[in-house]
DNA sequence: GCATCTGATGCAATCGATTACATCGCTGCA
DNA sequence: TGCAGCGATGTAATCGATTGCATCAGATGC
């Protein structure tokens, strides 16, 4: 019914050359002379020729593109890191799958499908917390593509990893706050077992102690890095009989909900408590008051991740050289209205 | 070197069975009997064979996923629009590609190749600024796959559009403000040839007039949706001689960015000025003050575009039936502490 | 002048799943 | 008994690009 696209059989026609020539035009034009290069380019353009890519991935043994698990799409954090990402791969020829690892949809076996190498050629994760099962490195680990890992990482496991210095980014805040002449500082946490709010934790606990100032458990507050956690230990902070005068969360939308919540109870920030937040997400700088907080390079973190993943995928082909490097990004602190000297 | 990948016909030497009788099991179960099947379903899992997508796509003459062009991944707004599109397609089988168009990695050509067909199935069209050529319902449209426009749309197109009645929405933002006595009331507008911005405009020229408000251009602020140019426009604001007492902003990025510039300048929301978003973004009931704004249904409006493009989808392939149906999904307003009776 | 080499190109097998068509065995009806 | 009909299954062509190997023309060397 609809007339066939062109396919490199009617280019060749066109072109009056062997489909093998005009195969070698579009994936080693090296070896093809150019007199012949220029025919079959034009011969392209008449016929309106588009490769197909199913082919090509089918007779190439591959899947034609990458995977990025992230465990929640809607939060803007990750969606500047994918946007790193995509702009890393957008010259690479390789599709940008995202799957949303916490989604109703994607349920387990959607990404473990993901994880086998005819369904994608590599992966880059940055939820860490998946089953073990889904992401160990263990022995069927051969019929899976390369992975990255980025922002969030496995204890003990070989594969790259970009990160940021998350123990650093803690020390720093918590410096600042007491450079700022607080003395009592809490902190707000994120899921218990990530390993983003361990290092972040130790980070305060070891920047609290180095200040000579207690640590103390009960300022020590669980969330889960979203809005509507830091909304909610407002509330618990408020209940407490001794509240410090600065707290530290490892979120800045922890941050904005634990603001916007004090607010709600008419609690000032920063005239009543300091706040500092983690990630310098783009709200950050227009927040009432605007947040003093922890800056990640999100962007940067995403092309490091797909850049390291792209230059595994190039050795697969070649060599076996086992390419396991960690990179650590660095963190700054963005100082704004949030965080003041105590009263 | 690496041991290959089972394919069908190992499942088929395993099951003792052909391949045709392998690929029925597949896609069409119903055409195997029952005791075959279990057999075949039996080696599947023995071998632990996984389909190969790339094969399946090259006989069955498809790309196996969907496009989605967004404007900008990074925006919060989007985002859960995204997850609503991928959850309705979680189970359908194809892929979902996500491009960003405004970013410099998304060159227009290779926008362009994602509306050819052997790139993808299908494209969910989240931007309808793109350059008219890429987009148009022209004679090469027959070459494309389908499309379905959401949230904006183009005028006159007979294509599938999900969308929201901004109209409806802008009249219920100004009507509020209205309601509380706000007489003179302003407006930052998105960028001046979206169509959002000239259907949310004319709601509120419309709304203002049903209520025998003037419709002062001065106060009509040309913004492009954004945190920053909502911070941008607080200065134009806070510059006029004579300013509104209300102001409603086509974003609630906008109006965040406006609440925090005022905010740096000691002006206060809602006492000296009422705000009024539009989008409902996550951040908006979490802000200081939190913000009353228009909510759209984020999530359903993606539902609602991916169940609409898997529709066509399934009719291409049996009836060339043009389903082309709009729909309008309902705003409501929530109203919160940005916008109170003027002073 | 002839053998050899090199670069360009063509031939044809191949990747793995699908599906039109053929086949086979069985039931049921005349 | 014979044959149509039907459900289940197998055979083999097919989708479109890639690539190892063969071929060929022209250049180079002796």
């Amino acid at each position: 019914m609809t007339a066939r696209f062109p396919n490199i059989g009617d280019v060749a026609t066109a072109a009056g050359v062997s489909t093998a020539t005009v195969s070698r035009v579009l994936s080693a034009p090296d070896r093809v002379s150019e007199a012949t290069r220029a025919i079959v380019i034009r011969a392209i353009e008449e016929t309106g020729y588009r490769i197909n890519h199913a082919a090509r991935n089918l007779r190439r043994r591959q899947a034609g593109g990458i995977v990025v698990l992230v465990p929640n799409l809607a939060n803007p954090f990750f969606s500047q890191i994918l946007s790193g990402i995509t702009s890393a791969m957008a010259t690479s020829g390789y599709n940008v799958l995202i799957a949303d690892t916490r989604h109703a949809g994607d349920a387990d076996h959607r990404i473990a499908d993901y994880l086998h190498n005819n369904r994608s050629d590599g992966l880059i994760v940055l939820d860490a917390q998946l089953p073990p099962d889904v992401l160990s490195a263990g022995e069927t680990a051969a019929r899976r593509p390369p992975i990255v890992f980025a922002c969030e990482w496995l204890d003990d496991d070989p594969r790259p990893t970009v990160t940021i210095d998350n123990f650093e980014g803690a020390r720093l805040a918590v410096d600042h706050l007491a450079d700022l002449g607080h003395r009592s500082i809490g902190h707000l946490t994120g899921p218990p077992d990530n390993v983003l709010t361990i290092a972040r934790a130790r980070g305060t606990r070891a920047a609290l102690a180095a200040r000579n100032l207690t640590v103390r458990e009960d300022w020590f507050f669980e969330g889960d890095f979203s809005l509507a956690s830091g909304a909610a230990l407002a509330v618990h902070w408020l209940a407490l009989s001794e509240r410090p005068s600065a707290v530290f969360c490892a979120s800045d939308a922890m941050a904005c909900g634990f603001i916007g919540a004090l607010h709600q109870r008419g609690v000032s920030v920063p005239d009543d408590v300091s706040v500092v937040g983690f990630d310098d997400i783009e709200i950050a700088a227009h927040f009432v008051p605007s947040l003093t907080t922890i800056a990640q390079p999100r962007a940067l973190i995403g092309e490091t991740a797909a850049r390291t993943l792209l230059a595994l995928l190039e050795n697969g082909r070649t060599t076996d050289v086992a390419t396991s490097v960690s990179q650590t990004l660095p963190v700054r602190l963005v100082a704004r209205e949030s965080s003041a000297p105590p009263r």
